[in-house]
DNA sequence: CTGTTAGCGCATTCAA
DNA sequence: TTGAATGCGCTAACAG
């Protein structure tokens, strides 16, 4: 049982030669079907499984294939690879996840390494490795192929998949405009993410289209975690004139905002509308749900394999973004807003 | 550039064999300094690095470990791939994590092709895999060395680390009963997951313990997900009698009991104090925090790596969990509870 | 459509 | 402490 078949024991076992053996296993077209459901049927009584190692060393590809990420947010990254696994899966590829640190210096190093030593056919980038120089120079130096999900810039320099962060934000802060709001606070994304300034960009558009001037003490740095979220709401609601509604980068900083406005008992959308972007669960589980925009994550991920096994060309596709309306949004109040700080426990 | 150098390459630069390069690549004791000093420039300046094929082709040791899981939370699988990735990493391992169905039939199939192919050395498994009869069955055919995280049961059958979860579920029970409730509902985990078994038998324990009934309409089935605590919560809040506070078995589901107290203006934790477990971000995200149970999940997959490298005895431990005090918890008040839905935007 | 042979890059015998 | 030969399991030419 513990025994190993290997390709010749299939070979001996069929009666055919070790090469038809390999044509079976490769999808070979010129086999007949006698040939192959003999070898077929040696493979399935010896348990016959083909070793990746020797495959990678006789052939020319490996099968496998690279997804380069270093993303904290569980809930993204769960979702890109579950997009880049079934569609590996549906083409017989193996899919090898490789966190790294965009910080590290040595990362072009790094990223070689793993390439050459796992012999993989092509790599998959998320962001923010997407906009990493050493990663891509590397790459590039090794010739290998590779796709990014998600660039925050040069769209078209390689192939790419993404969506429009700008249109998305823009969508977003006319949406508020259009309830009435007029004071709309901004939390900003993590600085190594180029999508944030895309955001940021989508809000002044919409700001200035609609003609209300920017207001810098409206706008706040964050981080993409929930408490950069809510440092960017305490200030803004202890402003002189605090913003009738926040729109902040991602859902776990507008989570942050939801949990500063419960402590000081603003109510939600009543007296603060709140806004969020890319759609994880957490805009459904926190209270109120969060309006948020749907990025379609899985898609893009699926859609970057996709490109990686095509025939090579340099493909870029947007795929479409979606506003989804949920109760965090209301009219503004015009009553002005007094802060009472709930005592915490414990 | 592109061209990659090989280990004669590196031998031929260094003026040795090829022998030696490999006994420098494996940290074999008898090299001496100079040697090892000349052969390492000229593993730099050619840029080598070790093709895994060949390695795993010529030696008995592959240097990779699978992980293997079905986990849908993905809070709780980015701990664990995190704690096995930095275990590995720092033991020189390759970590292939491998999603499965534990709902298909063929899965002991899947898993021994994909360990045959892979040549991993060694295989983690991550709940519900853990009690997956076939699985379990095929690593043992295959006499390949595994642990298990978490298991449901059977601790003491194969090497594992896991939490007490019963007497964590005591604890946080024992907790409740200690601020004053009496009647406290329980949301029982996914079927899939044994750990559910044992969490509603440590419910079940601290209530006899205290000397109060068990009552059959304060405890309901669950799924580990957000609409299932939501579902369990409205029965609950319905009731003739409500409970004064819910346990639910994971914090995904204690969310959703929050979302529903919300929208009938239940006051938390006022009116009904929530508890979860698990101590996800998700518990820090929601309002009020939750009283919830931080279980070890890194240190579980990091000493479950540790032991599945090490000596290959049968191991087995557990680690301790804590309770995490948050507002989710109040005393109980004697007012009756009365429900006044909030009518839904959009 | 099918078979024969060489060799991918390394670790592992053995021998020195 | 170092070196020379053999082969891991498979695919790639080339031949039939």
């Amino acid at each position: 049982m513990g025994e190993r078949a290997n390709i010749r024991d299939v070979a001996a076992l069929a009666g055919v030669a070790v090469k038809t053996v390999s044509r079976v296993l490769n999808d070979h077209p010129y086999v007949s079907t006698k040939m192959r459901e003999k070898v077929e049927a040696a493979m399935t009584e010896l348990n016959f499984h083909p070793s990746v190692a020797a495959r990678v060393l006789a052939g020319t590809k490996s099968g496998q294939v690279a997804l380069i990420y270093d993303n904290h947010s569980p809930h993204y990254m769960h979702q890109i690879m579950m997009g880049c696994w079934d569609r590996c899966n549906a083409e017989g590829l193996r899919l090898i996840a490789q966190p790294v640190d965009v910080a590290d210096p040595k990362i072009g190093e790094q990223v070689r390494g793993m390439v050459r030593e796992t012999h993989v056919d092509g790599v998959i980038l998320s962001s923010p490795v997407t906009d990493c120089a050493a990663v891509l120079n590397t790459l590039e130096a090794l010739n290998m192929p590779f796709v990014r999900i998600s660039p925050g810039t040069n769209h078209a320099l390689t192939s790419s998949v993404f969506m429009d962060d700008v249109q998305a934000a823009d969508d977003m802060t006319t949406h508020m405009i259009n309830a009435g709001h007029r004071r709309i606070g901004f939390i900003i994304g993590h600085e190594n993410h180029l999508a944030s300034k895309d955001r940021l960009s989508g809000y002044c558009r919409a700001l200035e289209r609609a003609g209300i001037a920017y207001a810098a003490d409206l706008v706040e740095p964050g981080e993409f975690d929930f408490d950069s979220g809510k440092a960017a709401a305490e200030k803004f609601l202890n402003l002189p004139n605090p913003p009738t509604a926040i729109f902040a980068s991602n859902d776990d900083m507008a989570s942050g905002v939801l949990a500063v406005a419960h402590r000081y008992h603003v109510p939600v959308p009543e007296m603060l509308s709140v806004a969020g972007f890319d759609d994880t669960t957490l805009a459904q589980v926190v209270w109120p749900p969060l309006t948020t925009i749907r990025q379609p994550v899985r898609d893009l991920a699926d859609t970057a394999t996709q490109l990686l096994l095509g025939d090579g060309g340099l493909e870029h596709r947007r795929l479409p973004h979606e506003l989804i309306t949920r109760e965090s949004i209301a009219a503004p109040r015009t009553k002005m807003l007094t802060l009472r700080k709930k005592t915490e426990n414990q």
